[in-house]
DNA sequence: TGGCTAATTGGCATTATAGCCAATAACCGC
DNA sequence: GCGGTTATTGGCTATAATGCCAATTAGCCA
């Protein structure tokens, strides 16, 4: 990977680490409603005031929301739209994901009801087929 | 946050930290060409083998990438296209940023220009404002 | 089987993140 | 200006991520 590539790399990792804490996708689908303050952000994620600034400001610096102050509070608003198509897709992944965990936990307890009945210390089969 | 919620945000933060690094968002821009073995792309990261193996296995537990085993080496591909969408978006972040940074800097080099042929040593305005 | 290549895993040192408290800054109303 | 509220920054510790080396596993082929 050459020098230039490099670069162009980490500027897109930057955009994803800045995503990548549940308090900050809790962020993005609060201000997908809408603009908020910190304080009303600070209530929700019940973590400590300033926790919660240097989380907004990760975010605005990736350039993924924008702040406006207005008296003495801050909003905090929607920059980057396109983060939430991502994030829908991203949910259909884990649903994927935990789908395919429910079915093969639900071959694991087949495998052990069949190795108790039958005295078998090994289960058949890694594939789940348990048909004989 | 209730319970439920953070688990849920904890997910969706899971798949973003999986692609929040370099070599990884390189493999992503590597594989949406094709499938490619981990020794293609050890040699072209320039890792170490375990690293690279490392990074894939990251992807691979995210759900985002899957791997095939073919005579001895591990072949892996793409699951999750949306990947790329967002990722051509957050391309067009970078560029939008860079072209901020740019204009910056330009304003930046012109209120230095108005210091040296004035003397004054504050910069005039923060908006850049130098039409006096 | 024994040697070869490809890949993964364990272990460990280095570095980066997270989150709390305290201190500071910015704005309002009096 | 002074106290009250809102937000950010600095400093610190605890935790997590990274990447190398060494050891191990898995498949090929002679």
């Amino acid at each position: 990977m050459d020098e230039r590539t490099q670069a162009r790399m980490e500027a897109q990792a930057n955009v994803f680490k800045a995503l990548a804490h549940p308090s900050r996708i809790f962020v993005m689908n609060e201000l997908a409603k809408g603009e908020r303050c910190v304080c009303e952000l600070t209530e929700m994620i019940g973590s400590d005031k300033s926790t919660v600034s240097k989380h907004l400001s990760i975010l605005k610096q990736a350039g993924i929301i924008t702040d406006e102050k207005r008296s003495n509070m801050v909003f905090y608003s929607l920059q980057a739209k396109c983060v939430l198509n991502f994030m829908a897709c991203v949910e259909g992944m884990i649903e994927t994901k935990l789908k395919k965990l429910v079915a093969m936990h639900a071959i694991a307890v087949k495998n052990k009801d069949k190795q108790r009945s039958t005295g078998n210390a090994a289960p058949r089969s890694a594939t789940g087929n348990v048909s004989d």
